[in-house]
RNA sequence: GGAGAGAUGGCCGAGUCGGUCGAAGGCGCUCCCCUGCUAAGGGAGUAUGGGGUCAAAAACUCCAUCGAGGGUUCGAAUCCCUCUCUCUCCGCCA
């Protein structure tokens, strides 16, 4: 949520800082919506006033064991007028609401301008990409190689956009999940948390998921629920109606879970193989910030989803996104962008966003200093990483000829020693 | 699933027959005093959100909030209804 003072004091501004992606704010109509907001406002709290003061008045009457009829008279008129004003009162702020809970976060001076994906910027690359003296498989050959990856199966327990993993290939996801936890834990300082896989509405409003996107989560049937699209929400919403002390922060978790997903907008896209599925696993990272720090955080924790990459050996490149191509929460955004031997290009395999205090807001996630106010904090996340692509990106960077596929140094031990998954095709 | 108890400020906890209760008391926190320092002690202050005067700060003032939502009433933390959550016992269960 945008501050709302700053929404109704200088909508032109914000108007003006929201186009950059692509967002048409309706001024006129919002500085319609705020002046009649204004006079239902004044309008109820005077009439509660002149209420609270006559029952006031009564009540000492009362005490004092005066007569109160005369004090009693005229009061069916008021109430009816308040009950008129409260009414159109409610409808304004409801409106309001609605209205300010659509508009998506302000990007932040140094995002890059631009419309979408074409536009983002190149910010660093690392690694070198494999020269293989042969023709490079995709993941779902090499997978199915392996006798790991059955999308055949998992197609008739579920349907499309579902996976079966088998035996080396499913501990390598194990073992990719471990890596990550370990390895965020113990060097980056990092709290690993359990937590709920479905989550309700207000968790999924205060990250900014719902109301805008609803036609991307999967709901319940007949239960309150959805199935998180990402840990962020769950994590992020430990926040939710808290007041930290400053000297708590920064809060980071590290949490594993399944992701899921109904990419209703993606019919027809990444059909082939894992890259986009209803249900993947992935580490996200999450922090709780005070304000100032969390652009010095924003930084360290994409190093720290960096990290796992050059661990792995797997080359990649940083991407700003641009501010049209950001996310409706995010104020900033760095893309992870892994190459992948198989169709010769980068794919995005972790984004790390800071929301400044647009979720802060929404989830009313607040810090405090000894003696001063709450003041809102930020909130950061970026996944570290997504497992299903990290998988992908280890089969087709690490194969060889034979369609066998080495084992990253930094997963032999998550792999019982084995050094090497060998393909009998 | 059955029976019962509960939800009050940053935390704990009191709220009498509905009225002067945004709420006693304690802890914590902030400032001051005292002591050579520390500990102990004394004093004062300390909920959150929103509105108006005003574009902003200070100040003043008003409104809302005692789990959530409705209702009764001139007036609700207090009475009634619904819901949510927590706890205890019984049953069932990985």
């Amino acid at each position: 949520m945008i501050d709302p003072r700053f929404l109704r004091n200088q909508p032109q501004e914000v108007a003006r800082l929201l186009a950059r992606r692509g967002f048409c704010l309706d001024v006129e109509a919002l500085k319609a919506l705020e002046a009649r907001r204004k006079t239902a406002q004044k309008q109820t709290e005077d009439l509660q006033a002149s209420r609270n003061a006559r029952a006031k008045a009564i009540g000492g009457a009362k005490a004092r064991g005066e007569e109160v009829a005369t004090l009693m008279a005229g009061e069916e008129d008021d109430a009816k007028r308040l009950a008129l004003a409260q009414a159109e009162l409610a409808s304004v702020l409801a409106a309001w609401d609605e209205l300010a809970a659509g508009l998506p976060n302000i990007p932040a001076e140094d995002v890059p301008d631009g419309a979408g994906e074409a536009d983002n910027v190149e910010i660093r690359r690392w690694g070198q990409e494999p020269a293989f003296a042969f023709t490079a498989r995709d993941h779902v050959d090499l997978g199915e190689g392996l006798r790991g990856l059955d999308l055949a199966a998992a197609a008739k327990l579920a349907g499309s956009r579902f996976a079966v993993l088998r035996a080396g290939l499913a501990r390598l996801q194990r073992a990719l999940i471990q890596f990550m936890l370990d390895l965020h834990t113990r060097e980056h300082g990092y709290t690993e948390v359990y937590v709920p896989y479905m989550a309700n509405r207000d968790s999924l409003f205060g990250t900014g998921q719902l109301p805008k996107f609803s036609e991307d989560l999967f709901a319940i049937a007949g239960q309150p629920y959805f199935l998180i699209p990402t840990a962020e929400v769950p994590v992020t919403n430990l926040a939710r109606d808290m007041v930290y002390a400053r000297a708590e922060l920064p809060l980071r978790f590290v949490c594993h879970t399944p992701c899921f997903r109904s990419e209703a907008g993606a019919a027809g896209r990444d059909t082939r193989g894992l890259i986009r599925q209803h249900q993947f696993e992935k580490v996200e990272l999450v922090q709780i910030v005070a304000p100032e720090d969390s652009a010095r955080a924003h930084e360290e924790l994409t190093g720290h989803a960096e990290a796992v990459l050059q661990r792995l050996g797997l080359p990649y490149r940083v991407m700003a996104l641009c501010a049209g191509d950001m996310g409706f929460a995010s104020a900033k955004t760095y893309d992870l962008e892994v190459y992948l031997p198989g169709s010769s290009r980068y794919r995005e395999i972790s984004s790390c966003s800071n929301f400044r205090d647009f979720q802060a807001r929404r989830l009313n996630a607040r810090a405090r200093t000894p003696g001063q106010k709450p003041e809102l904090v930020h909130t950061l996340n970026g996944s570290g990483l997504a497992v299903g692509r990290t998988l992908v990106a280890v089969l087709e960077n690490y194969q060889e000829e034979d369609g066998g596929v080495r084992i990253p140094e930094a997963l032999v031990g998550y792999m019982g020693g084995e050094t090497r998954l060998a393909s009998d095709a």
